[in-house]
RNA sequence: GGGGGCGUGGUCUAGUGGUUAGGACGCCGGCCUUUCAAGCCGGAGGACACGGGUUCGAUUCCCGUCGCCCCUACCA
């Protein structure tokens, strides 16, 4: 029998990590096995559902490159099959009406064992089951019947879901049994925490895929790491290609306990994976991001430094345009001997041909010689200068990049107002 | 309250009845006669939740306790 999966999401709100997580494994396993993934949004909520939050998770799972084989198929729109079978439920006395609303019989002695595939057998003693609602007085079905009903009918073989449903599921083996279906295979996922060890929420940080995707990760950084949160696959092991989790990952790897996601730890995967992209890639996806043109010699530069495309533009905005000084930078450096040393810096990059890297590199360790100061004594000011902060991609490269004019302009203009506010602060030194 | 799940350094994880308990992020220090969120090197940090067992020996098996989480809705 060929896996048929299914990613089934409430759209009550954006994609969440975990939501995405869920999709991921069941998009692995359904490629692993050369089965099928079916999307199914479970909307039978019409309170809280909403079309556009529907979008929002299509639109998400696309940007994650994850598709699916069947489907969007609507929950709610299969309401005529859903009541069909309470009805049959009820004719044949599985379930009763109370007050309107329809109640499985749930039998009053024994129990329902849920096999896991990650946590073994897992048993639910029917004394604490009710006879539950499986459909509204309105007539409407309810969460639990609307599952059991759609699994069964779409053929699922492997319930994967996150373990927040592992106490719902004796409820949904009690009706597909009613219904005299057997149960699928289920394996519940841990689920992900906050950082406060609460269940994953809207107040935790970057936590949907929207914001992870504002925020500039990319696509195959975030898939390799939330593959990581709940599964690992050897001793030492951190970054797999999609190929390799495709083949590698299994369901019997996959721990039990809850994780937390730690946006610190996907920042540095994310920046492995930018500084493998070749530059003109990475320049493609900046410039569809920022919505303007940007330099390919900055990206290039830029690139080692950075964690998230969010990056560029604070460490390399200067090399497309100039940029206003960020005043604490500018306080920190240019100290009392900081003209005299931007003078020789200018000096020596006047005249140094051709105007590369290497050249400007000579070029300024020469002042530095000269001048008997430490290197870093020469390279801030002119950072400062050309940049207006501490930070930024390797200053000859950079310096190199801005060229020779614009070069000499800014350390022009920085020397004006270094002579203006050291005159204004003649004891500052 | 009832039922269920989980418990390896701050975080993600590997692992086994006998290991110096492995790797990664983060953190700290050094190097790169330059900043740095990059790279390289080194370091601190865990007696594997706690208490009992079983065993020659338990992080690994059993029981209990505690903690956290989930379900217990005419939400999903």
């Amino acid at each position: 029998m060929t896996m048929r999966v299914r990613f089934a999401p409430s759209p009550t709100g954006a994609l969440h990590i975990g939501g995405a997580r869920t999709a991921l494994y069941n998009w692995l396993l359904a490629r692993h096995a050369g089965g099928s993934l079916v999307l199914r949004v479970e909307d039978t909520d019409r309170e809280r559902s909403t079309p556009e939050n529907v979008a929002q998770i299509v639109d998400a799972l696309g940007w994650l490159e994850l598709g699916w084989d069947e489907g969007p198929f609507s929950q709610a729109e299969r309401r005529p099959r859903h009541r069909e079978e309470i009805d049959r439920l009820l004719g044949e006395g599985h379930a009763y009406l109370d007050e309107g609303a329809v109640r499985l019989r749930v039998p009053d002695a024994g129990e329902t064992v849920v096999e896991d595939v990650i946590r073994g057998e897992v048993s639910f003693p029917h004394e604490a089951i009710d006879d539950f609602v499986i459909a509204r007085s309105d007539g409407s079905p309810l969460y639990n019947l609307a599952v059991a009903v759609d699994d069964r009918d779409m053929g699922i073989t492997h319930v994967v879901r996150g373990a927040d449903h592992l106490s719902n599921t004796p409820r949904q083996i009690l009706i597909l049994r009613a219904l005299g279906a057997e149960p699928p295979v289920y394996a519940h996922l841990p689920l992900l925490h906050g950082p406060d060890g609460k269940k994953l929420s809207k107040r935790h940080g970057a936590a949907s895929v929207q914001e992870l995707r504002e925020a500039g990760y990319l696509p195959e950084a975030v898939r390799n790491y939330i593959a990581l949160l709940g599964w690992g696959y050897d001793e030492s092991t951190e970054f797999f290609t999609t190929p390799e989790l495709v083949e590698r990952f299994s369901l019997e790897r996959v721990s039990k306990s809850p994780a937390v996601f730690d946006e610190k730890k996907l920042r540095w995967m994310n920046g492995h994976y930018l500084r493998q992209l070749d530059a003109g890639d990475l320049q493609q996806r900046l410039e569809r991001r920022l919505d303007r043109p940007v330099p390919e010699a900055a990206v290039r530069i830029a690139q080692e430094k950075m964690q998230t495309l969010d990056d560029f533009w604070s460490l390399a905005a200067f090399l497309v345009e100039p940029q206003p000084d960020d005043p604490a930078a500018w306080d920190k450096v240019m100290t009392a001997g900081a003209p005299e040393r931007l003078r020789r810096a200018r000096e020596a990059l006047a005249s140094a041909e051709p105007f590369d890297a290497d050249a400007v590199e000579q070029a300024l360790r020469r002042v530095v010689d000269d001048l008997g100061v430490k290197p870093r004594d020469v390279y801030q000011p002119v950072r400062v200068a050309i940049s207006g902060r501490t930070v930024s991609p390797g200053i000859f490269e950079s310096v190199a990049v801005l060229g020779r004019d614009e070069t000499l302009a800014r350390i022009d203009r920085a020397l004006e107002r270094a002579e203006i506010s050291t005159s204004a602060e003649p004891d500052m030194g």
